[in-house]
RNA sequence: UCGAGGGUCGUUCAAGGGUAGGACACCGGCCUUUGAAGCCGAGAAUGAUGGUUCGAAUCCAUCCCCUCGAGCCA
């Protein structure tokens, strides 16, 4: 058995495995696959691993990959949603061509399938409450108990079906239940419902309806109708392949496979549309594209790429197992992207004013900055240099801590493309004590790139220069959730208590360099030494708004951690 | 308790009878006009117990643990 052990069936997800299979064995001779939303809420990044998962398994086995709307349920699902879905998966890079289904374009054919399971004897209509049924059910370990309606004639069920369809009855006075096992092991088994009356009005059919198809009797023929071989969804539904194959068997159609792999969670971050919808709802988070949503179109605002976002779903791997991906895995994928991309550029997010007292007063230099030591082919910039800047409050200590060599009295740094300086005086508030400016000297030999500009100093600051710098206000992001596990909670709590207070800092008074201006929203920066970052839609012409997509890795930081 | 599924470094994914490997994280070093990036290195795992076998993460048995399931949600 050694001779297929380079054998590509060994070479990748299970999933994969399976397909290969599959096609080996003749069992498909195409590969169809659907990304099946609910248009009852945003896209997040869970949804993200199964549309990279669906849409990259047809491309690489020659096929191709629907999107389907899932909308069987019209008291939850909006035209919102759906305009949502299709913007975040095309700027995920996926194309769905013209294959754009909808479960509700079949609600025709689904009738005439419930038909025909009635006429077979396979399906009734039930007249118990809603609380009756749910008795009858049984538990998890008691069997359940037939409905004193299960054996109705074919006519009358017949009649019932149509006149639910006809809109005589009220809601919940009726449900089509298919007739399989009471005593089933598998609760999904125990006469499931099939059609429910809903007098709502359905986001496209309006009111054509007013009974709907469950899930389990839409999804497995809808799979079907549009000739899907592998049905990929979640491992919550592994229960409900045993339906989903009966119904397809009772009806003789097309039998696409059910495959299920573990859903994605991340630590300190949840996955639930249910729950995202109650931090949008209860105002928790300024909307779906909050920037510290898990959302396609919060990771959009605040500054992800589609690419990053492909190359995580990647690296995470699909499998069985319950997981719970580190969210470093997130952070070092967008950091890995932008690396490559993103120019670099200066800004100051809490200023401290210098002064450079042998520096000419009117003079201002425009000296040259690369835009990315990564990329040569982004090429350079200019950056005014002058007497008075700002460099960032947290790059001075009064007294420096062991391991310090950013600046201090008496200590020299290098101004990153300018020149060394080294502090002389510290002026401070009378009052209060606080550091309000410091007075420097500069090195005019070391300037950046001159034959003398050799000298080494530990430590290297990012600045701009007062008088030509602009404004921004720069929004810093932290995790949601308090916890790796936002639904750690006492007894009696739920996952909001998680919430941390501090997810979002607002900056005012940022000083960013000039060639800033004017950017257009989703421009994307390295600011120097502090992390990527990248121009919010909240951008005005009077003022740049810019979110932290995430922050450069901090040796520092650990440093100082690893002092106290 | 019943049914289904799953247990491999801290995390995640490989290896399917033949040297347990990668990535992220962590730690150490080199380099550095970003304490970034990059480069190099280290530590670190087969849930348990038996069995089969020359050889077991892989096959068998028993046990333990985790996830999901009792919507007229999907």
């Amino acid at each position: 058995m050694n001779i297929n052990k380079s054998d590509s069936i060994h070479s990748s997800d299970f999933i994969r495995q399976i397909i290969r299979e599959d096609l080996r064995t003749n069992k498909y001779s195409k590969v169809y696959t659907r990304f099946p939303p609910e248009p009852n809420g945003y896209l997040h990044i869970g949804h993200a691993k199964s549309i990279c998962l669906n849409f990259s398994i047809a491309k690489e086995f020659g096929g191709l990959c629907n999107l389907r709307f899932d909308d069987t349920n019209p008291t939850k699902e909006q035209s919102e949603y759906i305009e949502s879905i299709m913007k975040d998966v095309r700027w995920l890079g996926f194309d769905w061509e013209d294959r754009l289904f909808y479960a509700s374009d079949y609600f025709d054919k689904l009738y005439d399938y419930a038909v025909q399971l009635i006429k077979d004897g396979k399906a009734y209509i039930d007249s118990l409450s809603a609380q009756e049924i749910r008795e009858y059910r049984g538990t998890l370990t008691e069997p359940g108990k037939d409905s004193p309606y299960r054996n109705r004639s074919v006519e009358e069920n017949l009649d019932l079906f149509k006149r639910m369809r006809a809109s005589e009855f009220e809601d919940g006075t009726y449900v089509l239940r298919a007739k399989i096992d009471m005593s089933s092991a598998n609760l999904n088994m125990r006469d499931p419902v099939m059609y429910r009356i809903l007098h709502s009005t359905h986001h496209r059919t309006c009111d054509k309806w007013c009974i709907y198809p469950m899930y389990d009797f839409a999804h497995g023929q809808s799979d079907s109708i549009e000739g899907i071989t592998h049905s990929i969804c979640t491992l919550e539904f592994e229960d409900h392949r045993l339906l989903y194959d009966w119904f397809l068997e009772q009806l003789n159609i097309h039998h696409s496979q059910q495959i299920e792999f573990a859903r994605l969670n991340i630590s300190y971050t949840i996955l639930s549309k249910r729950k995202l919808l109650q931090l949008v709802e209860e105002r928790y988070v300024n909307g779906w594209d909050d920037p510290r949503m898990p959302t396609i179109s919060g990771l959009r605002r605040r500054g992800y790429t589609p690419e990053a976002i492909r190359d995580f779903c990647e690296r995470i791997g699909v499998a069985k197992t319950y997981t719970v991906v580190d969210i470093a895995l997130l952070e070092h994928c967008i950091r890995q992207d932008l690396n490559l991309r993103a120019p670099r550029v200066m800004a100051v997010l809490r200023p401290l004013k210098l002064v450079i007292d042998n520096y000419p007063e009117d003079r201002v230099e425009e000296l040259e900055a690369v835009n990315n030591p990564e990329d040569d082919s982004m090429g350079t910039r200019k950056i005014p240099f002058s007497r008075v800047l700002y460099i960032e409050r947290g790059d001075f200590q009064e007294e420096p801590q062991k391991k310090w060599f950013r600046l201090a009295p008496g200590r020299e740094v290098r101004l990153k493309h300018a020149y060394i300086i080294k502090c002389e005086r510290v002026i401070k508030n009378e009052q209060t004590g606080e550091i309000v400016e410091l007075h420097c000297t500069y090195d005019s030999e070391t300037k950046s790139g001159c034959a003398k500009s050799g000298r080494k100093v530990k430590g290297t600051l990012h600045w701009v220069s007062a008088a030509h710098s602009i404004e921004a206000e720069v929004r810093l992001y932290d995790y949601l959730f308090l916890r790796e596990n936002p639904n750690d909670v006492e007894e009696g709590s739920d996952f909001k208590a998680n919430l941390n207070p501090d997810s979002l800092e607002t900056l005012t008074s940022c000083r960013i360099e000039p060639s800033l201006a004017n950017e257009k929203p989703g421009t994307r920066y390295q600011f120097l030494r502090l992390g990527y970052f990248c121009v919010d839609i909240d951008s005005s012409d009077e003022k740049l708004v810019f979110n932290r997509t995430v922050s450069l890795r901090d040796t520092w930081a650990k440093i100082q951690k690893a002092q106290k």
